[in-house]
DNA sequence: CGTCTTTTTGAATACTGTCAATTTAAGTGG
DNA sequence: CCACTTAAATTGACAGTATTCAAAAAGACG
């Protein structure tokens, strides 16, 4: 309770409470209002929202919906968009010589997803909805043209790309000296303080990905991720229904995933 | 011999040949002269040298030379300058809850560093010279001005930054997925070809680094690396001397390392 | 030439992966 | 609504790879 949740998957983005949110969203490819958007305040976190206000309601952005199990983008596609989560959950990953996918993130609202694709011009990974998603595209072309007379937009997506970077630092420790249990131990406070962080609560949740997600994303085996639960269990730290978590112990939880985790405090 | 390399660890600049070159260096923290720099045609791959050009000469970029072991910059310090290293070695790493080490990048001449600074304003690495490296500080603070009226430069400097996520995320896919000997075999090669790049020998070379550095970046224990190392010169695909590697199969090294290595080409 | 660091090698342990079978949930169609 | 099919998750037994602990050898440095 006292110590300092570790926050190791540092989340891409700073949001605030913001539900998902279905009530205003208009049917396929709409012209979006980002006025009304209840992202609007952590958009490329209020960078674009505070400062190209004009752009703000044409159509540069379009809301695009995918279903479960559908990609937003495949890896190699050309890169056009950056896209902004505004509900759902989906998840990124690179596919191996063998054919293999390996995840390398989970994205939930508010969060901004595409940015490897900046450097070669294709996307080096793809993204698939976990679950019926809503994301927003905005053009990159377009992005970057917005930044020519708006420094503090500039700043915020260096800040953004920045953030990315680090957050795979972080993976990089995580798989690079930690045990099963600490990586599902850091994987599961970092969910709680992101669903947390969305007005969710941070001891009761849902997870939308399977074992075999979670262990790629890990660099574990989907068994070894399910012993790893059923350990958690028997220890009492939480109870497993399915994807249905619930902490019972943040405590212990937090001092296991801290056993090893980064020293330092959190993004 | 006729395998494209893999080159996973991607390196993050496209540099073509460029010796260290010490002849024109002054000493100490000097004006620099960026129009006779041997890196000026890619520094910030070009970018910088072939746009901001008015501002190539005037006394923005500092020089600054590290001895062996000394850091550049250290975790947690504020972060103010972007640095391009002009000649030598340098590794950069992460510290673990437990004090250890945890090594994430090694940098060579042209490549860029200190990217991970911008997201929160302090490094969220530490940088140690591996060898005695002199480095280009440039103030990222002027780095960002520059970019106001300069569209590729913005480009070049955003396609810097995804190509550091680019690099991570791959080494992740190595972190999660690969054997010991495929991890070594896979790091070999990216040494070579970046080496390679700068007009040294692609199978003749010496390495800054210690077989614990080079454990601590594949997540393997230094006893391990030896270990592998022993092993690949056993079958004769290569010969060790201490820091000194001579690659004599370099065909069946590639099958090894691409044995799960990412399917696609190169960086 | 002696000390300290780095590297190598060995033996035993431990953790996670692999293979396999079972259980549970979810989705489909009669 | 229920039988049927498929996907996801759990659990066990065993194997394998890398780690740990330990000691010796080889360089590097002053």
């Amino acid at each position: 309770m006292a110590a300092t949740p570790p926050e190791i998957l540092a989340e891409p983005m700073p949001l605030l409470p913001a539900r998902p949110d279905a009530s205003q969203a208009t049917a396929g490819v709409a012209k979006p209002h980002c006025s009304h958007c209840h992202l609007r305040e952590w958009c490329l976190p209020s960078g674009m929202a505070n400062n190209g206000l004009d752009c703000m309601d044409s159509v540069v952005f379009s809301r695009r919906r995918i279903k479960t199990g559908q990609r937003l983008y495949r890896e190699g596609e050309p890169f056009k968009y950056l896209y902004e989560v505004r509900s759902g959950n989906l998840k990124s990953s690179l596919t191996t010589a063998e054919g293999m996918e390996r995840v390398s993130a989970f994205h939930m609202a508010g969060e901004l997803i595409g940015l490897d694709g900046i450097a070669e011009g294709q996307h080096a990974s793809s993204t698939t909805a976990l679950e019926d998603t809503e994301v927003c595209a905005v053009s990159f072309e377009f992005l970057t043209e917005l930044t020519t007379g708006n420094a503090p937009l500039r700043r915020t997506l260096m800040q953004q790309m920045s953030q990315e970077i680090v957050r795979e630092l972080r993976l990089l420790v995580l798989l690079g000296n930690m045990t099963a249990e600490e990586r599902l131990a850091t994987f599961l406070l970092n969910l709680s303080q992101r669903l947390a962080a969305r007005g969710y609560s941070a001891s009761d949740f849902h997870m939308r990905m399977t074992r075999a997600d979670i262990g790629s994303y890990l660099g574990l085996t989907l068994e070894t991720v399910s012993r790893t639960f059923s350990a958690f269990q028997k220890l009492r730290l939480l109870k497993v229904e399915q994807r249905h978590i619930r902490i019972t112990n943040l405590d212990r939880l937090t001092r296991i995933a801290d056993m090893r985790a980064h020293k330092h405090p959190l993004i």
